[in-house]
DNA sequence: CGTAAAATCACCCGAAAGTATGAGTGATAA
DNA sequence: TTATCACTCATACTTTCGGGTGATTTTACG
């Protein structure tokens, strides 16, 4: 409030100005218009335009803007936007070669073709898939792509 | 929206008046040291008071509200607000039974275990996979989760 | 009532998956 | 230097999976 009094403290003192010059434009305007007939009558609709525009500008200027929230629900899929959880993948020791395994194995890939991929051994991937499997606590490629997703190693 | 105007509402209320104090004191001036018609120049003060706050009252209430958008981000999670897309599943002709099968499988079961669980023979979780197998146009049961729940047809 | 679709089960066979165990290599930390 | 660990590969063995084929029983529907 005072904060906003401080700021505004240019702009009232601009008012106060160009009130000023108002009154000096009416003082005017009642001595030449007093002369004339019906002088009263068009001094105040001058009065009254002046005043009323000034009014309007005030409250323009000096009102906090009306504002109406508008909000707009963004529903953001999860798969898009897949942080991996690296504290779990630490805890459970879960190595980088495992961890590509298990990448292909929730592709549905068989064993053959992982080993394809990463151009080792069929053998090699067995291994791999075995301590993954012991580390996952589970006994099939399944299983581990299930808990792998919900534990957030691997995007849904 | 009355409260939020309010504080503003209070500043021209003040100036309103400083402005109305300072007409009388030009009126007091004016009247100590020339003697005028003072009557015209309060039907101005009164005009000119009477339409600025008609202009500020114009001004609150014709001005449109700015409408500011404000995004809100929603995480969907998925699995809860899981709607089975029926139309895909008829289309591809997959019975409830195997879509049973389907889920367990998903779940990361085997056959044995899924068997156990329908009551039924090993073989027969046997037929009920190949066809599934056949109608997802996969060859192997993780290929068949995947597109299954790419689909819609399980939960994420 | 008859028929089609679904569900059930069986047997065989080969492929794939998973278990157990051992071992070699290279990088890195104690 | 030794020890540890990730990665690699291998052999042997068991279990599970998936394909193929055929059959019987339910269930649903016109």
């Amino acid at each position: 409030m005072f904060q906003k009094l401080f700021g505004s403290y240019k702009i009232i003192l601009l008012y106060g100005l160009s009130l000023a010059g108002l009154l000096f434009l009416m003082r005017w305007l009642e001595f030449r218009l007093l002369i004339l007939d019906h002088a009263t009558e068009l001094y105040a609709a001058a009065i009254a335009i002046i005043f009323m525009v000034l009014g309007i500008w005030l409250a323009k200027h000096l009102s906090k803007p009306k504002t109406v929230l508008v909000e707009k629900t963004v529903y953001v899929d999860q798969s898009e936007n897949f942080v991996r959880n690296e504290k779990v993948l630490d805890e459970l020791g879960i190595s980088k070669r495992e961890l590509e395994v298990l990448e292909l194995m929730a592709q549905g890939l068989s064993n053959n073709e992982i080993a394809a991929r990463l151009f080792v051994s069929l053998n090699t991937i067995k291994t791999h898939s075995s301590k993954l499997f012991e580390k996952l606590e589970v006994s099939r490629r399944t299983q581990a792509v299930e808990v792998a997703k919900r534990i957030g190693i691997i995007p849904l």
